[in-house]
DNA sequence: TTGTCGGCGATTCGCCGACAA
DNA sequence: TTGTCGGCGAATCGCCGACAA
């Protein structure tokens, strides 16, 4: 991972690593809730997540009249084998380059998750401080107000023999500018100001109220000092380079071109163009969509960041699973969950999210679950006669439905899995083993009367896209087990390796199955 | 033709034709070579010189693991259906956004050329001037010194009765921002200046010491002010939004898209990022690549643009006629003409141009002419026995060749047409009739024993194409004639109608292409 | 003819507490 | 605790001829 300013030679290295920084101010600019997935590890890129984000850069609405490319499907498997990170020369904008490769279908087969796949946390630092400029702090009349306690955490400590205590400061942006800045604790009451370099930096930067600065005293007792501009109307300049239409045609091509050939592509992530996170480490991609049990209704929280550069949870309820762009992108998990916000000052929140981005709330335990591995067949055709299991018609809206989850093992059939089975629109290389998942760990719900399973829980959380009644028999369902031997453990889950299969197949191995299920048993 | 100046907003007429400014500005800040097509005529786009200036534009060379689309030609036959000129919002960088449709296979049969469609020159105003800017200029430590020549000629009469003589102007720029300039004419000696007012445009245009301001006087007593910045290493910012790969093959896939399905495709010229023209008036690029006869050796001059915003000629030699890119472009006549240049200082011009860029230096008459038509035969077969006229082994790299020019209608040869005939990498529908060419009008050269062609002047027109050796019986060849039912006069020429057809089609046309050379006869 | 400079007002810049909020 | 303001030096800005080139 490297960190440059990008400048206006794009080649790699200009002077080698004298232009890297310490990785701590990119994300402090980026903002708490950025991570990035680690070089080497597998992630899932959304090429209908990378449209979106292009469009707002482009301040463009994807066209409608662009058909998707053919044999691209809404996720692809990549490895990420280069990242670095960058920021605008002229706006100091931070953005990510990075090379990806889509997995072969032999790799897809060979997946194994590795904990550390889970992507690194953007770790903040603990001495920094961020603040949004105030009409004084831009104004040429005078300097910077400090926040005191900021200062006193941030600042080095001044000395209070003199009079006015006052010293230099020298703060380094993300290109590696120095900027000097003379700090002095004056007036009264006393007060921390920057003064004289702080109006070079402020024209420089052309920041303007509402902009925000970040301040970072890191390791090695260095001051660094980011931006973080207020989100106006458009930040990037127009284009006039490639029309927006070709642009969108052209990150379409590009992804179904590596996927074709097994080649790398290049995408920038533009952490705060838009919240559109479109490359996820496969690991939390995984999780959330196998062993994250939504339905409609489920109450939810969310991490947002705040004006201080922190980040705080917001609740919702789950109103709705159905895909964002029916034609263009069907059976894609990319924002597919619609949400309601608690708060009255939801407008500012979007409407659709995406599963690895919501915690819902719930109270069963994930796996192992004693109670779900205590099952003797894989699907509780008994559950209809446990106590409060009302039927499915009266529940599917229920805001207390979520509540239902800790019945075991078919919160795994949440998910919809058309995309994955023999649906007409997916490519014979994008099959149910594009998911990573394997045939001998996990098992699928093969020994139950598909009426009943329409009649019970499967239906009960499945997404209620409009095309969400197919044959059953092409539904892909899944159920975790605890089998290991291709897992590489580290997860508290220890079931993160899973897998679709086509229910043929499955029938096949019925046997088996049982068997496994006996197996297990007696580890509890 | 509308010209905005593009801002936030990309909706197409924000303010109606508010913002529309007379296109004098536009066209003065482009540069005087620049010509825009007219809207509704029929031009020719070629993907390989958007491609370059795409290239240009992100700093990025194209890579060449790219290929080239398949079935994408390098030259694309387009209807303009709209023609916007714009102005970047921060940099006032002029740009033009066209929307093409490539002609159908029915429309390119039916293809005649209309005079107009030659483009209209950029007329330039006449009272007008262009200054690169000094140290002086763009000092805060002064105004802008006003050449005497430029003030008394572009500037309202000063009252020179008033001591000293000044007057306050107002001037628009592409936007339709106007700025007020103190305008003074003081000193010893005396000398206009502009005072008050020019430090704020400089410091908004952010312009320095080499840029250019062109101040120009218009028919509604109007000043228009642009600017013209001095070629920086880079004017655009550094791309974060798409990667160049993705742009390069985005702008292919556009282009292949709209030619499949005939439908419009938009693309932005930038006439000053880099000297890469692409889109071509269809009548003048079949004038030149179909009328212009070239040869190793021969002279031409071209017009460059002078620091002045004017123009002057240039004088060179013909070194080479080869593919600029064999393996992605092959058999583009863009730029596939290598040239030498007369001046020593000829290191700032490029090595390369194409067909329509220049004027060869020839003595011949332009068609009709008495001697092509005098032929009795389509091929003056006769033609070694001519005095003066060595073979071909000795006159391929002749500096002289070009002299022979004069032969007759043997100078239509001198293009390769191996890309429009049944060579494996042409689609279907990128036949002959792509050149929207009329079988009944022009005649190709069909009467000719194949051994003699490749001694004698074919081979001695051909471009030097490494695979220039494919079958004589798949080269196209053309030849113009006097037969106007499907043309559309003007050109003094009279000539921009013709036709390539297979050599089968043409041998049972040997008759009819007889007599009409002998209808022709008696014109003279 | 015109690019640069020393000269000198005029105008901002920018540092300082005084006030509130 | 901190955002804004009036006051006031001080440092530029920017207008003017004087010079050359």
């Amino acid at each position: 991972m490297r960190v440059s300013s990008s400048g206006f030679n794009p080649q790699p290295e200009e002077a080698g690593e004298k232009k890297c920084l310490n990785s701590e101010l990119w994300h402090a600019c980026a903002g708490p809730l950025v991570s990035l997935p680690p070089v080497g590890s597998r992630v899932v890129y959304f090429p209908q997540g990378h449209s979106v984000q292009v469009a707002a850069s482009t301040n463009k609405e994807v066209d409608a009249h662009i058909p998707n490319y053919p044999g691209l499907p809404p996720q692809l498997i990549c490895q990420l084998h280069n990242l670095t990170m960058h920021a605008d020369v002229e706006t100091d904008e931070v953005y990510a380059q990075m090379t990806l490769q889509p997995l072969s279908p032999q790799e897809q087969k060979d997946v194994c998750l590795l904990p550390a796949e889970l992507g690194i946390p953007s770790k903040l630092p603990t001495n920094y401080f961020c603040k949004t400029l105030t009409a004084s702090d831009t104004s040429t009349h005078g300097g910077f107000s400090v926040p005191r306690r900021a200062a006193e955490k941030v600042f080095p400590p001044l000395d209070y023999s003199q009079q006015p205590p006052c010293q230099e400061l020298i703060a380094k942006d993300l290109h590696g500018n120095e900027w000097k800045l003379r700090h002095i604790f004056r007036g009264q009451p006393k007060r921390h100001l920057l003064t004289t370099g702080w109006s070079v930096f402020v024209s420089a930067k052309r920041l303007v109220a509402g902009d925000a600065v970040i301040f970072i005293w890191n390791e090695n007792n260095q001051l660094l000092l980011g931006i973080r501009r207020a989100n106006r109307p458009q930040t990037l300049m127009p284009f006039s380079v490639l029309s927006s239409d070709s642009m969108h045609i052209g990150l379409l091509a590009a992804a179904a071109h590596a996927t074709a050939t097994n080649t790398r592509f290049t995408i920038f992530y533009n952490p705060r163009a838009s919240p559109s996170e479109f490359v996820i480490p496969l690991a939390k991609y995984a999780k959330a969509v196998y062993h994250t049990r939504i339905s409609v209704g489920m109450r939810f929280r969310m991490l947002f960041e705040t004006e201080e550069s922190s980040v705080r949870r917001y609740m919702g309820t789950i109103t709705g699973i159905s895909d964002l762009d029916p034609v263009c992108w069907p059976n894609s998990h990319w924002r597919s969950v619609k949400v309601g916000w608690d708060e009255s000052t939801a407008g500012e929140r979007q409407p659709r999210v995406s599963l690895w981005e919501i915690e819902p709330l719930t109270t069963f335990p994930m796996y192992p679950s004693p109670f779900s591995l205590r099952l003797k067949r894989p699907w509780p055709s008994g559950l209809p006669s446990l106590p409060g299991f009302p039927n499915v018609g009266l529940t599917m809206n229920s805001p207390l439905s979520w509540l239902r989850g800790d019945m075991g093992d078919q919160g795994m059939q949440s998910l919809n899995f058309q995309g994955f089975g023999a649906t007409p629109f997916m490519q014979p290389r994008m099959d149910a083993s594009m998911l990573g998942l394997q045939p001998d760990i996990l098992q699928t719900m093969t020994a139950l009367d598909p009426s009943k399973l329409a009649n019970q829980s499967l239906m009960q959380f499945q997404h209620s896209i409009p095309n969400s009644s197919a044959p059953l028999s092409q539904i892909q369902m899944l159920q975790p087990s605890h089998s290991q031997h291709n897992l590489i453990q580290g997860f508290s889950e220890n079931h993160l390796i899973s897998q679709a299969q086509m229910l043929q197949q499955q029938l096949q191995r019925r046997q088996n199955f049982n068997d496994q299920q006996q197996l297990l048993q007696p580890q509890l």
